[in-house]
RNA sequence: CGGGACGUGGCGCAGCCUGGUAGCGCACCUGCUUUGGGAGCAGGGGGUCGCGAGUUCAAAUCUCGCCGUCCCGACCA
């Protein structure tokens, strides 16, 4: 590899590294608006494949979609105190349209609660309109002090949904199975992303929230990323935008909400989670290409060469296999390679000449770089295996390394504190629940609790990491993006 | 908003200190030869140096002001 075209090391410069692959490997761009991203066709290609799997699982839990407008007047948005709160400071206003000042400025969604709790009071009469199960596809703006690529953009795509219900506890069962039949089930499935599945403390919620659930993966640099968030929102909204229901019982009654959302951000959390020195390495799930084949051409073998190609390129699309014949004359062998390895396609095949005479192709998976020869009668079925090999292996990994550098014990405050401020992983400890300690280990390490996690394990006995009082729950600390 | 760096063809940079109207690498175009790990040779096109003002016979270069970008923090999906 000649250094002039090397990317930025991964462990030494993480943050070059980043921008480098997502710029060279032709996701994104930055655009002339700070913070706003042109999404480029590769880019855009693994967000589609993204959308698909969450649209398919959010209509397979019984939700449709629908679509509420970009602008909504700013007294909307001001009506709900804790939305004011949490986003007022990044709220893009227009405040003057059709070449003369508005009498209103317009707000450009931050979130869509506003508008559509404020639009949900005509549509819910009566308990028989309940349970609301929508969700929206749409683009929301929140000027971010500091933007990067797709993981803080001005500008992102996301989906949210916005449901009512007539129980808490319906709602709450909304809010989690969300977070677990959507959200990780395509985080962990699709990306090969392992997350932990916990709610957020207090100080951590969205606004307006009586609890947030969150998916939390951990990156190759240390940090921790908030991969999809789920909110109970309890009867706020409803309140604030009175919206009412006559209830079985005949009385009036505030029906119980949920939202939840998941953006392009994954798309960085996949660069961040599978890339190495190479570039990217995609799960084949979301690979815009699967697989893709070099032809060798030599001016005598030229013909049967791309024939034998096209024929195993045929058999594999016949196998659902999304693949690519790389026959572009200007650049030879070795360009495509580095290419596709820049871009994470998961398994190359080489196809030349030697091949051919040996009745064999050459094949390669990206995550490891293994090359084995495959008698080209079995190639397209050895790829399908192989494309799933890659899937299982780059979540072992990614899971291996959140275990590698989780830190369980209890070996001190000061060490923990000092291993959570070089980012160097995640804390996993006992936590007393007061706020105190939190800003406390924040201003010693600048790491945030990322989650009290809900999964199969109890809650160990134990003194809070912090202060020494008995603790209450186990908390995730760790820097975050 | 605080700290740091930087604005020169599409991208990355040199030139600035010691003013004399622009150069390198990659990319791009044409042709030939190549093609199993980022091809070679030959030819070619493209910028007036972030913006404004000033000094000067002369400004990418010196002075002043402005704007913008990136990195590190506080806010955040």
């Amino acid at each position: 590899m000649c250094a002039a075209t090397a990317l930025p090391s991964q462990s030494a410069e993480f943050p070059a590294w980043y921008g480098e692959v997502v710029r060279r490997a032709e996701l994104a761009e930055s655009s002339p608006v700070r913070g706003a991203m042109v999404i480029k066709p590769y880019g855009y290609a693994i967000w589609e494949m993204l959308q698909r799997e969450l649209d398919d699982r959010i209509k397979a839990t019984g939700h449709e979609n629908l679509y509420f407008p970009l602008l909504q007047p700013a007294s909307v948005l001001a009506r709900e105190g804790a939305l004011v709160d949490g986003f007022a400071p990044e709220v893009a206003l227009v405040t003057e349209a059709g070449g003369r000042k508005l009498e209103e400025p317009l707000a450009v969604r931050p979130t869509s609660e506003a508008l559509i709790w404020s639009t949900y009071g005509r549509w819910i009469q009566s308990y028989r309109d309940l349970p609301l199960l929508y969700n929206q596809w749409a683009n929301v703006v929140r000027w971010e002090l500091r933007p990067r690529l797709f993981l803080r953009t001005t500008e992102f795509l996301w989906q949210e949904g916005h449901t009512a219900h007539e129980t808490a506890a319906e709602a709450v069962a909304e809010a989690l199975t969300i977070l677990h039949d959507v959200y990780a089930d395509t985080v962990e499935s699709v990306l090969a992303m392992p997350v932990l599945r916990g709610r957020k403390s207090r100080g951590e919620r969205f606004p307006g929230a009586e609890d947030t659930y969150t998916l939390e993966a951990l990156m190759r640099d240390g940090k921790a990323l908030q991969a999809a968030t789920s909110h109970y929102l309890g009867q706020g909204f409803a309140r604030t935008y009175d919206v009412r229901y006559t209830g079985r019982d005949g009385t009036d009654a505030y029906p119980y909400a949920t939202s939840w959302g998941a953006s392009t951000r994954l798309v960085g959390g996949v660069v961040m989670t599978h890339g190495d020195d190479r570039g990217l390495r995609l799960p084949p799930r979301i690979a815009p290409h699967q697989v893709v084949i070099v032809p060798i051409l030599r001016e005598a073998d030229r013909a049967g060469v791309l024939q034998a190609a096209a024929a195993l390129a045929d058999a594999l699309r016949a196998a659902a296999v999304r693949v690519r014949v790389d026959d572009r004359p200007e650049h030879r062998p070795g360009f495509k390679f580095n290419e596709w390895e820049l871009k994470g396609v998961p398994v190359r095949v080489e196809l030349g000449a030697r091949d051919l005479a040996a009745g064999v192709v050459t094949v390669v998976r990206r995550d490891t770089g293994e090359k084995s020869e495959i008698p080209v009668a079995r190639a397209a079925a050895a790829a399908g295996e192989l494309l799933d090999d890659v899937q299982a292996s780059l979540f072992e990994a990614a899971r291996d390394e959140r275990e590698r550098r989780t830190v369980r014990d209890r070996s001190g405050y000061v060490e923990l504190t000092e291993y959570l401020s070089r980012a160097a992983g995640l804390v996993e400890a006992p936590w007393c629940g007061r706020s105190e300690c939190e800003a406390r280990v924040k201003s010693d390490s600048s790491a945030t609790i990322r989650c009290l996690p809900i999964d199969e394990r109890p809650a160990p006995p134990g003194a809070c990491i912090c202060c020494g009082r008995p603790a209450v729950t186990t908390a995730v600390w760790a820097q975050a993006y």
